[in-house]
DNA sequence: TTCAAGTATTTTGTCGATATTTTTTACTAT
DNA sequence: ATAGTAAAAAATATCGACAAAATACTTGAA
């Protein structure tokens, strides 16, 4: 009757680590949240566009109830709007709220960064160093895949607040870090990106391996406030959003 | 054909402004979060207990699909825990949490207080005086209800920072703020509240009055980690949370 | 006690029916 | 035409029955 089943033991497991949305989805909702918001920052799904359950089911091939579940959830994380009885749509974006975010960002990262900076051992000085050159390696080549500069350029920001222990600030960042990628996206901020990033970068490394608090903070403010300002003023240009 | 419509001109509408929670709910979703928020922030529903939905069902009365949606929203507020295949939970309470929401709270709260001071007109003001006197009121008497000082103490918070403009800030406060309250709720603290509450909120009153955003902070920030110390002190001496 | 097979329960997800509500369309009296 | 409205069509929200998958529990050896 067995005889085999002791082969699985060494077969890989399903490494569910983490709840987190990127990691492989444990149901189907999870599914659902992922690539809805996925869609949303990448702008695949434009603002305002109305979300209709009977549509998304054949998009995403899952049923009714899991993307209900994922609207839901994405409605509390402000990607998505949902009125009563109007259904859900995309939330909409304005310069005003990208002011917004961009200051509660600066706000959120930078206590992040400081109670990182205090807290960091080996592994989290390693970790910041590790993700800084995977990222320069690519600001310096000559083919700056945006998708690629994104991933790489998040890695970077989650390295540097990776010793910050507080749960909560964690979970507000990482929400406003993608609500401001997602206006970088709309604003197709790839094309035009003049000022020196990747030295921006090298500055805020270079301050927080260095364990100068005041100085990391006031590097990534300048350059979040830089990017941001790139995004906010292509916007107005382009479009009259 | 009509003659009686011209009267509902002057019936009161149904007031459906905002998505917020306490409004009345448009769905059965909004109820069913807004009763199961109440419930957890209230201790109704004990930290870590299981959140099944068939009992739910009953509890609340209305079908799985209206809940699973509210618990899914609660789930990115922070109230509840969802494990794939486990089943939803109410989230678990620990000092360390506690430390970790009186800590950011103290900050986005002085943030939007800063910027209501700055903002606020004359609207602003009254609305500041108005919620005063009525927590004042009740502070005074000699038979302080918990649960009216809660909804007092809450209306007067946000009377302060009515004028903060960011509705993001906005959004992450008064997740916190609940998130808090659901501690002092867990401590009891109405029992033991020997400090001179009433004093601290007099100083903040008069400070954001006076325009004086360094010490209205300075006296807000105060007052929220005193509420939190009791807090933190009771729930060590009781339990070990 | 410990282990593991077998059973019971729970959770997730699908489907289809239905009551409501919103949006459109068509029509009518200025 | 134009505002206003009634009827029709389209969306939305909700429920209930069920099936498949996963987890939790029981129980009988070893």
């Amino acid at each position: 009757m067995a005889g085999i089943p002791d082969l699985e033991v060494f077969a890989p497991e399903p490494a569910r680590g983490r709840a987190d949305a990127t990691a492989s989805p444990r149901t189907l909702t999870d599914l659902a949240y992922a690539r809805l918001r996925d869609d949303i920052v990448h702008g695949r799904l434009e603002p305002g566009a109305k979300l209709r359950v009977e549509h998304l089911k054949k998009l995403y091939g899952v049923g009714a109830t899991p993307l209900r579940e994922a609207l839901s959830r994405l409605t509390s994380d402000g990607f998505v709007s949902a009125e009563g009885q109007r259904g859900f749509r995309v939330a909409e974006m304005s310069l005003a709220e990208l002011d917004e975010i961009t200051n509660l960002r600066v706000v959120l990262e930078n206590l992040a960064l400081a109670q990182s900076i205090r807290n960091g051992d080996d592994a989290w000085e390693s970790g910041v160093v590790a993700a800084f050159h995977r990222l320069a390696k690519l600001e310096q080549a000559e083919d700056p895949d945006l998708g690629q500069w994104e991933d790489r350029n998040r890695d970077f920001h989650l390295a540097l607040i990776a010793a910050c222990t507080s749960q909560w600030l964690r979970r507000f960042y990482e929400t406003l870090y993608d609500q401001h990628k997602r206006y970088r996206n709309l604003a197709r901020i790839d094309k035009s990106m003049p000022r020196d990033v990747h030295a921006e970068h090298k500055s805020i490394r270079d301050a927080a391996l260095g364990r100068d608090v005041d100085r990391a903070c006031a590097e990534n403010e300048r350059h979040i406030r830089r990017t941001a300002d790139v995004t906010s003023r292509i916007l107005r240009e382009n479009t009259g959003v």
